[in-house]
DNA sequence: CATGAATGAGATTTCATTCAT
DNA sequence: AATGAATGAAATCTCATTCAT
């Protein structure tokens, strides 16, 4: 006896939100259903709503939690000194924070057009000017600030589109930071472009 | 009589063509529906169906349309001599491309989820590795060939995202170029990291 | 063979609209739903949404539809002099348009609650108001303008509260206009309430 | 300390009540959901629950709380003699009644549909025919007996649709009142209609 | 006396697609 | 070259209700 009802436990919020994150990363927003989560998860669809108000609203937990790091390397970094060395800390926390949030990243990176419309659309956006920001120098000659934007893309796209190459995850990811401190290097450089 | 130039004569599919592309670039394919395209070219979805056997045919035809200028960059690219000299020639025609059907590439890069399991998904991959390829060196150093992605990242993504850094269009786009063009040098180089 | 695909006719909106109003007239707008519509009139739900563009739209369209002769009486008595023949005349004319419409009026009288907030709400408030300011005389003594009041609610709830009280239903629809005339007479009369 | 005069002691079960009729007066039984109840008493909907078995228990216990008066009103009037004095401190008793009472009666009003097929329907029918069938005299004519019942809907329409009009809310139910006492007094006149 | 967690049923709506004309 | 009418599938979301604790 005893079989079927499963003793409801008190963590399907998180388990809502990694199925959740983990379907949105690999199909993409739109395509995946709150169906699909529900049924992952053996709950009910109802079961979402009693967790979440809408399924914009599952996102938007799911950012609001994995993106902390990032809001406190952002806040940590206006504090600091705007000095080289300062910069390349920042994209080195930043990078840790990639790595380790990897899935919500991706999903952001690839469904740019969908977020964008969401309520942590606007969010978003902010945040990543806030980065650039934080090593760009707007007085600089637009090259530099071009370089400061190509070191963010670079760690961003990098992530993902090195699966394809093979080697060393973790040697990749150095490699990558590399390239993003280069380049703000360079950028940082008085005269960088003569 | 008959002054009122009436603009539809077989140009259909193409006027078709064009509210698609601009609809999905500023929605997103998913959010794109065809009722929508349909009205605003005052036609009916059945018309939509007289020239395309389906959504995503559209979204096909358009891509392959407007992506042949980049299909024959890669031809050339592959006749020529793999020298610096010519990967900054790529680098220069990429740039050209982009801009001129800049629409679709901004649409590929924020539909990425979308696009990667329709019919051109594997398409689209094909031409980043076959460009990819004309300017990285898959026995070189992890870090010179990340410098080639980044490069390309670079031009992929400063398209879009320097909308907000004010400055003339055509001065951003160069400097786009010049970062790319910095990092495939260094690339290229031999013994570039030490 | 040939049996199955009925030959669509052309009166499907009307029919959608025959059935609506019988079953929201029945059992209330919100307890009848787009399925039990469309059942009744074997299509799918989304055939009716071919035709109207929301269920309140359903419902607008038959208001619309239905509604416009007492609009018309509205206009024309506008133009008529405030005379109690006037008036008696627009009760009879409204009685008759009661009558034809008896199931619009019906489903308006039992929901009104339902109907407030939905579009059409404000402009049946503006109906009823046109009509009670065709016969009452804003400086006139309260009690004469209840009369007013009171002569139009008879008329509507008259139509459906007396299908118990047994009697031919011309000769309960005659009783019904002329305690309506009636009161309206008593409204009419100078210093009527001494 | 405990001089904040925590009001929920024993009093859920009546707050319930308030707010539930509050709520099914200002938007209809059907679009106020018990979610929307239990938020606005700060309680959950389990706890509606306990106190009611139903949403519809809801509605019943607040109408027999309610009407009694109205009940107790017809108990009364049963044992009265027919005479037109009667009938008129009837009118009076229930004008008085319905005031007491107004969001009960209002909701009652205009949710006829709603409330028809609810449990309580035909108690509220029964109640209604019961008050009808003190002051009209089934072997009147006609036209007598539509003035009775025009002398309810006058005064149970009357009570919400003068709210447009101004004027002192004593004076108009007064007026109402006497409107009514008019109707029932030309109903009991022998031959009132030649 | 009440809550937290969940469910089953069902609602409205939207979409890509079809096909006879 | 296009339309009018419709469909089947699915989506998001809401609701009244239950029950162990």
């Amino acid at each position: 006896m005893s079989s079927t009802p499963q003793p409801r436990r008190g963590n399907t919020r998180q388990r809502i939100q990694d199925v959740a994150l983990e379907l949105f990363a690999e199909q993409g927003y739109e395509k995946t259903s709150l169906r699909e989560i529900s049924e992952k998860l053996d709950v009910t669809k109802a079961a979402l709503y009693y967790h979440f108000k809408t399924k914009e609203d599952i996102l938007a937990s799911i950012f609001e939690d994995l993106n902390r790091p990032v809001e406190d390397l952002i806040v940590w970094g206006r504090e600091q000194p705007r000095t080289l060395e300062t910069k390349k800390e920042i994209l080195a926390r930043y990078s840790d924070a990639l790595t380790k949030a990897a899935p919500l990243f991706r999903f952001m990176q690839e469904n740019q057009a969908t977020v964008r419309d969401l309520s942590i659309g606007a969010t978003i956006k902010g945040r990543i000017l806030g980065l650039v920001d934080l090593i760009r120098d707007p007085e600089a000659p637009i090259i530099d600030q071009v370089r400061c934007f190509s070191a963010l893309f670079t760690m961003h796209a990098g992530m993902f589109a090195l699966k394809d190459v093979d080697g060393d995850p973790e040697d990749k990811r150095k490699a990558v930071l590399e390239v993003a401190v280069d380049l703000v290097t360079q950028a940082h450089a008085p005269g960088s472009d003569q």
